[in-house]
DNA sequence: TTGAAAGCGCTAACAG
DNA sequence: CTGTTAGCGCTTTCAA
């Protein structure tokens, strides 16, 4: 084994060991160009000292930090999880660091997050915000590095973003149940001052009126966008509106706990409430009656942010401002009146049908 | 609006702005004394300019980086994401960033993480291995930076970790399962040859012996560990025994995986198998029946690794290895014979009897 | 092709 | 208390 002196050797430790400049060392290594005899001395004394280049020192000669930040509301939700994967997968294939910065749904921590840019320890940031405040807006015109949104923004603001249709998504979850009979349509939704409650919300309202059914405050219920949360939300408007026969739950943790209380309070899935989620998280299929839920493109839209990143951060020139939007599909699951009966009789997992 | 220059201003700026020297400005930013006059000038020079101060200078010239890694298996298993987000919140309490390093539970890429340590760009690493070869040892021998395992680690190797006891883990879940009747307890485990799968299949041989029941390898299956892979060998290990009267997975993954293949087998749960699974993820809550599962502290366990990496990176002095290991709680849930109609008629969320 | 030298932006002696 | 100065480790002109 090899002596280790305390400290890491540096490009100079090479340059002395193998009889060369600083500079060779580093063309060397980078390689580019040397006399063999030259890249020969050095490499062997770089293997031989175990030689690799401080990022540090490299990222602030360099201007870049070789780093991107994803910053999300919460990593608890797997939707969010899912999203990381791609962008770590797209970024790291490009040789970027991923860093992770929950905020806890924040609006302070969105903040942080697109301020703490400008130290340059990252750069560029993926953010998904729950909510767009003036302030939002202020900071990302001036943020210090590209910024990729994924979510909905106005229209005038020049920012990149990858948004999901939501309203759409709403709307094939609510037209499927009104297709398959259901009348009595209630909507668990989260915050409805956050932008993806909102647009829940309005898909749901546009799906009723599409379909021919009247839109009642009484069948809606808010609360946080999590399953604890959710089982009381449903709890609640079971209560009050105990005739419902579906319910679209604005993600697949609200669902989840809509389907807690449904059984709890002696209810049967889907024969006498059909339930959809939204996100078509792995969740979905983990729960039972498994869940029918609207995939918004979790995957494609942390892809796709993260490809957006990426170009702008290689880009010399200013290319244009990009809005992409995903488009939704279906994911229909027994919840949703899919037979039990057919699921049972399929060998492998995923069994589902797909609306597009 | 201020006007914005193509870059963002230097300390240097801020000097010359100020009338003082960089030396002061910087004295100034970072709180260390001042004359009052000087002080208000830095503050205003810096306010008006927006200056935030180069962390990649900064770490350049301090040596280190303030950012931590997380290396773990699969970012799709939420028993890791519990663990990111405990060493998250203890980092970032710290003034830590987190860095996310996903291995796809592939040896190499550990082994990358841990090399990765030598440019610097982190400070030190949270590792959970999947397996841990020699050229783990040799790599965790030589590392660059501090390095916390979360996982078991040969006695003889000087390196902090944080480990679950899985052995115990299991036992409790096997011992409860005999205690309540049942004697035909299969195990569902992951790749017997990683660290948590050998773990798992040791804690329930021994808790069979204990229990006075046979081990039999035909009532043992393996997998990944993962619920596609759950089902299909939970599948298997039926037809091979249909008359098991539970099953004992290796996580909850499986477990999710072995619910369904019950299901479509046609057995009811608990009332023919009882299942228990292990890490008490969200989807033990999630999924239905609602699932025992043995606690093996993910949370206790991120928080404990980034508390202990922490301290290692404060330490002047080399402190004794640390090698923790947090007891595990078994978290008994319908599938597992509670009956549902007890589980019903609670209100909250989270009902459960727990067995430390 | 190679080496000398000038920084990237910051901090920390060390004098004054 | 403040300014001068010397780097942290690397890349990149610019000459030779």
């Amino acid at each position: 084994m090899r002596t280790r002196t305390g400290s890491s050797p540096t490009i100079e430790t090479i340059a002395r060991h193998a009889g060369v400049s600083t500079a060779s060392v580093s063309r060397v290594l980078r390689g580019l160009g040397g006399l063999p005899e030259t890249v020969k001395k050095v490499q062997a004394a770089a293997a031989e000292l175990g030689y690799v280049p401080n990022a540090m020192a490299r990222s602030l000669r360099g201007g870049q930090s070789r780093q991107v930040t994803f910053a999300m509301p919460d990593i608890g939700n797997p939707v969010y999880v899912a999203m990381m994967r791609h962008i770590q997968a797209t970024a790291g294939a490009a040789g970027y660091r991923l860093l992770l910065h929950s905020t806890q749904a924040d609006p302070v921590e969105e903040l942080a997050a697109l301020r703490a840019l400008a130290d340059r320890h990252s750069d560029g940031l993926i953010l998904c915000p729950i909510r767009v405040t003036p302030a939002h807006l202020d900071e990302l015109g001036r943020a210090a590095a590209p910024v990729v949104v994924i979510g909905s923004l106005p229209e005038d603001l020049a920012v990149d973003s990858v948004r999901a249709d939501s309203v759409t998504g709403a709307e094939l979850a609510v037209r499927h149940l009104a297709d398959t009979g259901r009348r009595r349509i209630g909507l668990l939704n989260g915050p409805a001052d956050t932008v993806p409650g909102a647009a829940r919300h309005q898909g749901y309202e546009r799906a009723l009126a599409a379909c021919g059914l009247r839109y009642d405050d009484a069948l809606t219920a808010s609360g946080r966008f999590d399953a604890q949360s959710g089982e009381e939300a449903a709890r609640r408007l079971l209560d009050r509106v105990p005739d419902l026969d579906a319910l679209f739950c604005a993600n697949d943790l609200i669902a989840v706990g809509a389907l807690r209380a449904l059984r709890s309070t002696g209810r049967t899935v889907p024969q006498d409430v059909a339930v959809v989620g939204v996100d078509n998280t792995d969740l979905a299929e983990a729960c039972w009656p498994a869940l029918t839920s609207v995939d918004l493109g979790a995957h494609e839209r942390g892809r796709l942010a993260a490809e957006l990143l990426l170009s702008r951060l290689g880009d010399e020139v200013q290319a244009p401002v990009s809005r992409l939007a995903v488009q939704p599909r279906l994911i229909v699951r027994e919840s949703c009146g899919a037979s039990a009966a057919h699921a049972d009789q399929v060998g492998g997992p995923s069994q589902h049908k797909e609306i597009p």
